[in-house]
RNA sequence: GCGCUCUUAGCUCAGUUGGUUAGAGCGUACGCUUCACACGCGUAAGGUCGCAGGUUCGAAUCCUGCAGGGCGCACCA
């Protein structure tokens, strides 16, 4: 027996050094897996792409989560006999990425928007790689035997020229259109974002009532009024119907009288209110509808930076706090203030990074037509093309495709891919090169999602790579529930649009990886949990399973301290049970009885992991080889030689199955085995039960 | 407002298609220097399965309603 085995389990020493084993081996590429292994599967392929991690900090308990469970099904896999390829990658995560970095420059006092494009290009990609380095080194302390010959990143060459290749060739099939239209602007970020980018927050906003003209309208945003010169109201109204469609009044204003027009459009809500309304189609959604069915002026109120316009009269320059108190007093001091109601509730759009208030402005944008697009999406789930896991997701990934606005990919931010587009006297066309003379880039750079949309794509090698006809289709797509309708949709939009075929045909969704009390872990809560911090205390082996056990399929996760301790006893244990079983002289039959228990549970072992039950093959083993194997049947063997060839081959086979789950632990193990038919455990075959 | 989801032992959660006395981990109490392991072993306490109905021979599990928590979506100015 091993000398080391007189000591309990190190998992600080061993882990770093089995992984290094398993790297040199060449094993996580599976093109340089044993054909006697693969001949198992006739070399079927088995494929999942990494939801790439964002290089710019560290990784968090959710990444850990993600890698334990894909790295649980990879394993599985490579043990089948399946060309398993799990293809890692790296995100420049654009705008998020851009955030980070302008936080830092704020606090060494510095801003963007002093700086020169390239030069903050160059500053945020060395930031970025050095993060790329960090970041890929926890995915290795968390056990991830993902193939880093094929790593990609999101701003490789190939990955920039195909992304760019695509939007060339949405534009010329129509589905991609400049536009004028209303998008959601972060004042303080100074780009578009979309839908997707913004948080709606419940908020407790005083609702006025203002007299304009013979009308009573209600609003909580006086300070965006001043331009309001369309007064609406529904055709149906009993109330306005002596008011004709295009008559004009005379009424006092903010700064003095104007002259407002009576427009009759079915999108007031009668109920609400007065049932009248005035519009400032420039900042708002709605408003910008109902003037573009009727032909209506619009004209920007508030810049770029959200302040007043010269529209504004006196209160121009004024940022919109401070406006709307004073327009609201000038409103009053004119008597055509009716009631203020301060317990009006409204939601309102903030940008999901800083909680700047959006304010919708009217931009030259670029916009993907959806509508056609999901209904291919739906069309495929339809077909059983897509599954989900848990299903109710399905529903959800529904309604978003039934449901879809035009995406806006445009950015003005430097930080991502540019956009192959170019302007000349107002024309506008798509290519990767200039199309000659007097044109004029576009500057912005593609929404994040549009090549994360493109991503097992782009790592597979699309669209002639030598991996493409092997590893596309990839097979499951394990990401947060939280991306159902951000990430999901646009892969398989992506997938079914470029290649025909859905990406992947299964998506399994984690929930959330909580405090230990439940709640969301956040910076400014400061109950961030890093999940390095308790692989260097605990092991990875037990933080995987603490991450793995009881947590079912799109549920959340309380992540304990205690629990991943109690996961290092458990790694413990088996170490002592090894012992056990090495020291034992391995003579006699095996025993059928004990055999056939334990081939039983190998095969609902496999069968849970199959169906994605995941937590409880988990629970099993654990249970299994705890409280059956070392509680009655090792003790049971003692001092009875008979039993020790039935103790060797539970031993071997159980490490084979919790390998998946535990990998470090068991590989070490493993490898002190007088007896095993492979070189790692992790290529060796899964026990397969006739 | 619409949609999804959750409510099971002190805590965090399982309970796979409804089926014998509802499980785990941690925690708690008591005992054990048992020759693999104190990162251990043994024993025990602890649950009207949110509430109210219904379907069924039988429900934590299916249906309806109610209450509470979480999340997402929404153009109500």
């Amino acid at each position: 027996m091993d000398e080391k085995f007189l000591k309990p389990y190190d998992a600080a020493a061993t882990e770093p050094r089995i992984y290094e084993e398993w790297e040199q081996s060449g094993f996580f590429n599976p093109d340089n897996l044993p054909t006697e292994l693969l001949l198992q599967t006739e070399g079927k392929a088995y494929t999942i792409v990494m939801p790439p991690p964002n290089s710019n900090g560290d990784l968090h308990a959710g990444h850990a989560l993600f890698i334990t469970i894909e790295d649980i099904l990879t394993r599985f896999k490579r043990m089948q006999g399946y060309r398993a390829l799990w293809i890692p990658g790296a995100d420049h995560a654009g705008f998020e990425t851009q955030v980070v970095y302008e936080k830092k420059l704020e606090k060494e006092g510095r801003s963007r928007f002093s700086m020169d494009p390239g030069e903050l290009y160059k500053e945020i990609l060395a930031f970025t790689l050095e993060n790329k380095k960090k970041m890929e080194k926890q995915v290795r302390a968390l056990g991830a035997s993902c193939d880093w010959s094929r790593e990609k990143f999101t701003l490789d060459p190939d990955v920039v020229e195909n992304v760019q290749k695509t939007f060339v060739k949405m534009f010329d099939d129509g589905l991609i259109y400049r536009g004028q239209r209303t998008v959601n602007w972060c004042p303080k970020h100074q780009t578009s974002l979309s839908d997707v980018e913004t948080d709606s927050v419940e908020e407790n906003t005083p609702f006025y009532t203002f007299k304009y003209g013979p009308f009573n309208i209600g609003t909580v945003r006086p300070e965006t009024k001043f331009g309001d010169k369309y007064v609406v109201m529904h055709p149906n109204d009993a109330r306005y119907k002596s008011w004709k469609h295009g008559q004009t009044l005379e009424v006092e204003w903010i700064n003095g009288p104007i002259t407002a027009t009576v427009i009759k459009d079915s999108a007031v809500d009668m109920e609400f209110g007065t049932g009248v309304m005035t519009i400032t189609p420039w900042h708002s959604q709605v408003d910008f509808e109902i003037a573009q069915r009727h032909g209506l002026e619009m004209e920007q109120i508030i810049d770029w930076r959200g302040r007043l316009l010269p529209i504004a009269g006196e209160f121009a320059g004024m940022k919109i706090a401070e406006a709307r108190a004073k327009v609201v007093e000038r409103l009053a001091a004119k008597g055509l203030l009716i009631s203020t109601d301060e317990k009006y509730q409204n939601v309102v759009k903030r940008c999901y990074k800083c909680a700047t208030m959006i304010e919708p402005q009217v931009k030259d944008q670029w916009f993907v037509k959806m509508a056609s697009l999901g209904n291919m999406a739906i069309t495929a789930v339809n077909k059983g093309a897509v599954r989900f896991i848990p299903n109710n997701y399905e529903k959800i990934f529904r309604y978003w495709m039934e449901n879809t606005l035009d995406w806006n990919i445009s950015r003005q931010i430097v930080w991502g891919i540019p956009i192959p587009a170019w302007e000349k006297n107002g024309e506008w066309k798509a290519s990767l090169e200039s199309p000659g003379d007097g044109w004029t880039k576009d500057v912005d750079t593609f929404d994040t999602w549009f090549s994360s949309g493109q991503w097992p794509l782009l790592t597979t090698g699309y669209p002639d790579g030598k991996d493409f006809s092997t590893y596309y289709p990839t097979d499951v797509m394990e990401t947060g529930h939280d991306l159902i309708f951000k990430w999901v949709p646009r892969m398989v939009i992506f997938g079914l649009y470029l290649s025909d075929q859905p990406p992947f045909h299964t998506v399994y969704l984690h929930g959330l990886v909580n405090d230990a009390n439940g709640k969301k872990m956040s910076k400014s809560k400061g109950n961030v949990v890093s999940p390095l911090s308790l692989t260097e205390k605990y092991g990875t082996d037990a933080l995987r399973m603490a991450l793995i056990v009881g947590n079912t399929a799109g549920t959340d996760l309380a992540l304990r301290e205690d629990k991943v301790k109690g996961y290092k006893h458990f790694a413990n244990k088996l170490w002592n049970i090894a012992r056990f079983v090495l020291s034992q002289e391995r003579t006699g039959e095996i025993k059928r009885d004990l055999k056939s228990e334990f081939d039983a549970l190998a095969v609902e072992i496999s069968e849970d992991i199959e169906e994605f039950r995941i937590y409880m093959a988990a629970e099993k083993l654990y249970h299994y080889l705890w409280h059956r194997f070392a509680d009655e049947i090792i003790e049971e063997s003692k001092g009875k030689v008979e039993y020790s060839a039935t103790l060797y081959y539970i031993l071997e086979n159980s490490l084979k199955l919790l390998h998946p789950f535990m990998p470090f632990v068991t590989e070490e193990i493993y490898q002190s085995l007088p007896t095993k038919d492979s070189q790692f455990l992790m290529i060796a075959r899964w026990p397969v039960v006739e």
